[in-house]
DNA sequence: GGATATCCTGTCCAGGTGGACAGGTGCGGC
DNA sequence: GCCGCACCTGTCCACCTGGACAGGATATCC
């Protein structure tokens, strides 16, 4: 068994986010990362649910990241919806502030040593996404060359890493798979046709409040907080097609 | 430039699928991977475009497999689909036939050679998942033990490569009837994730009145009436990717 | 009998959405 | 110079949506 597979099967084996965070400690101290943070976000719309973080960032910083939902605007958060292979980010990278708010973000990341970095974003489709962030006080060229010497190993250790999170999430939560009722798909079906909740009570037969009951089941069902995002949900998971 | 950043430049830099597929049949008969397919499928049950496929597996197969959609079928989809860590599958392997139908799948490929494989299934939330199946004529443990070493490397490669499939696509899409601008897409974009008018005005820096202005327009492009409407048709056409 | 699941229905209300009316700029092609 | 196109912005208003309160009826399983 070689290294990476050793990594692997350490992080493979906790059952808790914590056994996992521990497991993840140990294997970046090991590859000489000495910064990184985990957060688990949904790119749905900016209601209560809270974003997750593991890592060992300083939590002042990451204390304050979540309590001012900075994920909202981080333009690294931005840019991880959107990518599906790792990028670094922070002075001389592409990935960068653009708007005023995110460059207020940079300068204080900054003032916590966090100037550069690079991200491994992680999806699977159910509205959230992972995203592995590694810092390092280093200069650029130096953390780069770290970096690049180890990206294959640290994007196959995130994407596991992903994993288990979403299977101790799910473990925690009971929620063995998402499972759509009769009518959560029959309502979400025309839903996803364009039908407003008055035109589906009548197609359907029920009161509009009912069609509004189960679409909200199956939003609650995804982690979604809108119809669009429940549709589209359960159109790509394959569970109603339009 | 070690070997694997070597692998990875060499599929970047392909800008249409048949050079694409020059470059991974370059890096994986490297690999001494004998036998692969690269299958993209569309998830929801009538997805707006038939899969495609791009490899080296016996075209007799490839042909017969794409002819009858076995793809809807084929338990190893069904697995990818569910799965986002690589799985292996065939005989001796949970990923098996369940049903008749996929008894029947099962054993015709292994008519053509094919008894057992390992899938990476790639997801980037666009209606679409990519997998890199591999296969062997080798015994299991044998070819278990070929790939559980070079796991790390097939892993990242996989998904650069579908990252770079994508792209090729997205290119391709330009050349469609349709065709959205980059302001559309864009506000689209945000909407499929779940963004108010207002939401979306801030991150992009317009009015909410522009923004909806945007939608407006992509919804007549695809006779549509509603953002979620016009984000679903966005998402499984593959202009944009939630 | 109680827990659990699915299903059904109601009101109130802030805030989001879409249609219809306006207006404007800058760029490239004929 | 005019036209079409992409882009940008505004108001008004009916309607739709989602959250937070409610209230029910069945049926299954232990």
């Amino acid at each position: 068994m070689n290294t990476c597979q050793r990594y692997l099967k350490e992080i493979a084996k906790a059952r808790h986010l914590e056994e996992l965070q521990e497991a993840m400690n140990f294997v970046l101290s090991e590859l000489s990362i000495e910064s990184y943070a985990y957060l688990n976000v949904g790119v749905g719309t900016n209601s209560a649910r809270s974003p997750f973080l593991i890592g060992n960032y300083k939590s002042d910083w990451t204390d304050y990241y979540i309590r001012n939902k900075l994920d909202l605007i981080d333009p690294v958060i931005e840019a991880s919806i959107k990518s599906c292979v790792p990028f670094f980010w922070g002075v001389p990278e592409v990935v960068y502030a653009s708007r005023p708010e995110q460059e207020v973000l940079f300068r204080q990341a900054a003032s916590f040593g966090i100037r550069h970095g690079w991200t491994v974003p992680i999806h699977n489709c159910n509205g959230r996404i992972g995203t592995i962030n590694i810092c390092s006080s280093k200069e650029f060229d130096q953390f780069k060359e770290h970096i690049e010497n180890l990206a294959m190993m640290l994007h196959v250790i995130s994407i596991h890493f992903h994993a288990s999170v979403c299977k101790c999430e799910l473990a925690d939560t009971k929620r063995s798979s998402i499972d759509l009722t009769t009518r959560e798909k029959q309502c979400l079906e025309w839903a996803a046709k364009g039908k407003s909740r008055t035109d589906i009570a009548e197609i359907v037969g029920l009161s509009p409040r009912t069609v509004k009951f189960h679409i909200e089941n199956a939003q609650k069902k995804f982690g979604v907080f809108s119809t669009r995002q429940a549709a589209l949900q359960a159109v790509l998971s394959g569970m109603i097609s339009i």
